[in-house]
DNA sequence: CTCGGTCCTTTTTTT
DNA sequence: AAGGACCGAG
């Protein structure tokens, strides 16, 4: 690829500190990409003397896969693989791999922090329950008037502004900030004791190693070249952070863009460019102003959105490329309306569903429009909106026109109930002082173990100092169990250690299988779940192994600890997609670091999107406008934005006026989408294509985690008559219903009172309860 | 006291 | 979907 001067100046300045104003589809990635390369093979530099930050794992997976290319070597599968290769990855697993490398040559008292090599990291879910034991158990505290997510926030808050527990009392002014208080230096005592640190954690005990100022040296030595992307999305400890590394040879490079700042809420500081420039007064600024990626028209537009802030710089965003279509405002009556508008739309434009599949693509599109007809896939669409819980309507209108899709969801795989135990018994062999993970599982699958002996056991941990493998390897000399809570308590250690033996022996992967077998967990799903919950549950613990897999090649026991590590990082977003055929839903958070072809932009409504909890405040708000921007510029040739005049939100029907951001789009290249003509068509396509006569119908359903393969539910051919108005029916997405008036095959099925939703009963995935 | 079943609530954005 | 509150059975 032929740089444009300003990328080549980019490029070319390595050895000075250097600010790169990057606005959308700037080729940034690419610009960096060549920089490495040039600094490797031009320059000659040591490849494991550059360090590269990202964003996300996702973008650090896609980083390491293109300087491979340019290298010729094959891209390294995560961060700590040792070989020859620029350092790359986010702050935190960059922090990881800094705590451990530092962890395993110096001994904890030296660094002056009480974390000790094998730790684990404490995600949200983890970090509530230890604040909710501290609060209620050690407080007494009223859960209601001192949530725990509260507490949680402003302690979140506290270290994300580098104030230390002992620091905090001077922050107190209200009732709840002296709880926070309290509970801050008990939270950290308890993840001491634990050998536990949470998200934040990771950044500052990076920032706090790296301020030694032998190890800081050594870093300095040994990352000579520093280069960190999204800068305006950094907050205070990584800042600090970069700060340090770049302090001796100051070749720093970061890239820049005000406009796609959406992070605020986690605590990114936009005020540290200005600190940037204030360090760096000399620093070369190159601005990267062409878009590669957009149509005039689509770049005219997020322009004029994004300069109603005040704050910022002006935005002159332009490009060579051609103006294309308009962009598509579509105006539904209704919520349902509105999906089933932009289901169809893609249902047209798309040839992917036809029966005999044309061979699709010419080669020159992949880059740019070419002008050849060109025929569309399903995975040319991508359909954003404000909330995870937003995509339902329109998953359920793609479920009806038979779409394949999926689902991203930040988080979710590793939140589910069945990884999450089996993640815990990998941290308890892994680490037997986690206490989190070994309450959850020392009763699960039952054995008996009943809250008031782990509530004993945790006497004994808190007077006596014990960790709970102490005190049950000594079960015999607690006083206050008796003989039948001993056994079982007996019987759970026969089985821990076993595993943790296994451990010893066997990859991760293994291990987790024997897991399964030992605690018959099998068993444990079997009696509490029905049939199609079981098998996605299976299902799961499946994907989990074949994750597992990726760590074959490790000692057993280095296999079970970067695997953890790695979990704890690694979100839903993270996994390359298989290029499989289907539509892609996801929040425009989610979607930052991508494009496509075709966008949907959804929700366009005042409350929503800007988000109520935003439009009060001007900062907010602008961050709202610039969120908007950043769902515009991910379009590369469509553009569509809808707003539904009624829709079911929050449990109940509301009607919104339409969201201010439609106002600050200059009106001469939109164009309303013609509902009318167009519904008509929909309802007569709606109602002949859930015929009965299709026999091959078969449901899609969401399979937003992993291996991003969609798969087919059921195939599902219900005999009508067994259906009753006031029957209850299972849905394995939507779960039960009720039906509340059956018209042959048509049924109206409700869920809660109030939210209706027709669906064809023979063909739809449901079940009598 | 101890457990297990059922009902109710939850949701901004994510490393 | 899953944790918490609540209640009835043992």
């Amino acid at each position: 690829m032929n740089l444009n001067p300003k990328q080549e100046e980019a490029k070319n300045k390595i050895d000075w500190p250097l600010l790169i104003i990057a606005w959308a589809g700037s080729w940034k990635t690419a610009t960096l990409t060549a920089r490495v390369n040039y600094m490797i093979r031009d320059k000659w530099i040591n490849q494991s003397e550059i360090m590269m930050v990202t964003f996300t794992n996702k973008a650090a997976w896609e980083m390491r896969e293109r300087v491979a290319k340019t290298l010729w070597v094959e891209a390294p599968r995560s961060v700590y693989t040792k070989a020859n290769f620029p350092l790359i990855g986010t702050f935190h697993s960059i922090g990881i791999f800094v705590l451990k490398d530092v962890l395993s040559r110096y001994l904890s008292d030296e660094l002056a922090i009480w974390l000790k090599k094998d730790f684990v990291i404490y995600d949200e879910s983890d970090k509530l329950s230890v604040l909710k034991n501290i609060l209620k158990n050690r407080f007494n505290l009223d859960e209601k008037e001192f949530p725990a997510r509260q507490i949680a926030f402003f302690i979140s808050n506290a270290k994300n502004n580098l104030i230390t527990a002992k620091w905090y009392e001077a922050e107190v002014d209200s009732s709840i900030k002296e709880v926070v208080y309290k509970a801050y230096i008990e939270y950290e005592k308890d993840l001491a004791l634990n050998n536990a640190m949470d998200f934040d954690d990771i950044l500052v005990k990076t920032l706090a190693v790296l301020r030694i100022p032998k190890i800081l040296n050594e870093y300095q030595e040994r990352y000579k070249y520093l280069m960190v992307d999204e800068y305006q999305d950094t907050n205070a400890p990584q800042y600090e952070i970069v700060k340090l590394l770049a302090s001796k040879y100051n070749n720093l490079a970061v890239v820049w863009d005000d406009s796609q700042s959406i992070y605020s809420w986690r605590w990114a500081d936009m005020r540290n460019i200005i600190n940037f420039r204030k360090d760096y007064n000399d620093a070369l600024i190159v601005k990267l102003e062409q878009n590669y990626r957009s149509t005039k028209k689509i770049i005219a537009w997020a322009n004029a959105v994004i300069n109603n802030n005040k704050s910022g710089i002006k935005k002159e965003l332009w490009t060579d490329n051609g103006e294309w279509e308009h962009i598509s405002y579509i105006e539904a009556p209704d919520d349902k309306t509105e999906a089933s508008i932009i289901v169809n739309i893609i249902k047209n434009k798309s040839s992917s569903g036809l029966p005999q599949g044309k061979p699709l693509q010419c080669d020159k599109c992949r880059d740019a429009p070419c002008g050849c007809p060109v025929i569309n896939n399903y995975k040319d669409n991508l359909i954003l909106y404000r909330t995870n819980a937003q995509s339902r309507k329109i998953e359920e209108a793609l479920m009806i026109a038979n779409i394949p899709y999926r689902v991203i969801w930040g988080q979710k795989f590793y939140d589910r109930k069945e990884i999450k135990d089996l993640l815990s018994y990998l941290k308890v062999i892994h680490n037997p002082n986690d206490v989190i993970a070994m309450k959850r599982i020392i009763n699960t699958p039952t054995r008996k173990i009943w809250a008031k002996s782990i509530e004993t056991m945790d006497n004994y941990r808190d007077n006596f100092g014990l960790s709970y493998p102490q005190i049950i390897e000594n079960i015999d000399e607690v006083e206050e169990l008796n003989n039948w809570a001993k056994n079982a308590i007996k019987n759970f250690n026969i089985i821990f250690e076993d595993l943790v033996h296994f451990s010893h022996k066997k990859i991760v992967a293994e291990l987790i299988r024997e897991i399964v077998k030992l605690t018959k967990y099998e068993e444990y799903i079997w009696e509490w779940l029905s049939k199609e919950e079981k098998e996605s549950k299976l299902e799961n613990i499946d994907e989990l192994v074949n994750v597992a897999t990726q760590y074959n090649w490790m000692e057993p026991r280095e296999s079970l600890a970067i695997f953890l590590e790695e979990v704890a990082l690694i979100t839903d977003m993270d996994k390359n997609d298989e290029r499989s055929d289907y539509v892609t839903l996801m929040t425009i958070h989610t979607s930052k670091w991508l494009e496509e072809k075709r966008v949907f932009v959804t929700w366009l409504e005042e409350w929503l999107f800007p988000s109520f909890r935003s439009i009060w405040e001007q900062a907010a708000l602008e961050e709202e406008r610039r969120l908007m921007y950043v769902a515009m510029t991910r379009a590369r040739e469509e553009l569509y934005i809808s707003r539904a005049k009624e829709r079911f939100n929050f449990w109940d029907f509301v009607r919104n006026p339409e969201s201010r951001f439609l106002k600050e789009i200059p009106l001469e290249y939109l164009v309303n989408y013609d509902l009318w003509e167009y519904l008509n068509k929909w309802w007569f396509s709606f109602w002949t294509s859930s015929d009965s006569s299709s026999d091959s119908f078969s449901f899609w359903s969401t399979s937003w985690w992993f291996t991003g393969k969609p798969k087919v539910i059921v195939k599902a051919n219900n005999d009508v008559s067994m259906f009753a108005r006031g029957d209850r029916v299972s849905h394995p997405k939507f779960g039960n219903w009720i039906i509340t008036s059956l018209n042959w095959e048509l049924a109206e099925i409700a869920f809660s009172w109030k939210w209706v939703v027709k669906m064809n009963i023979k063909i739809a995935p449901v079940r009598k309860v």
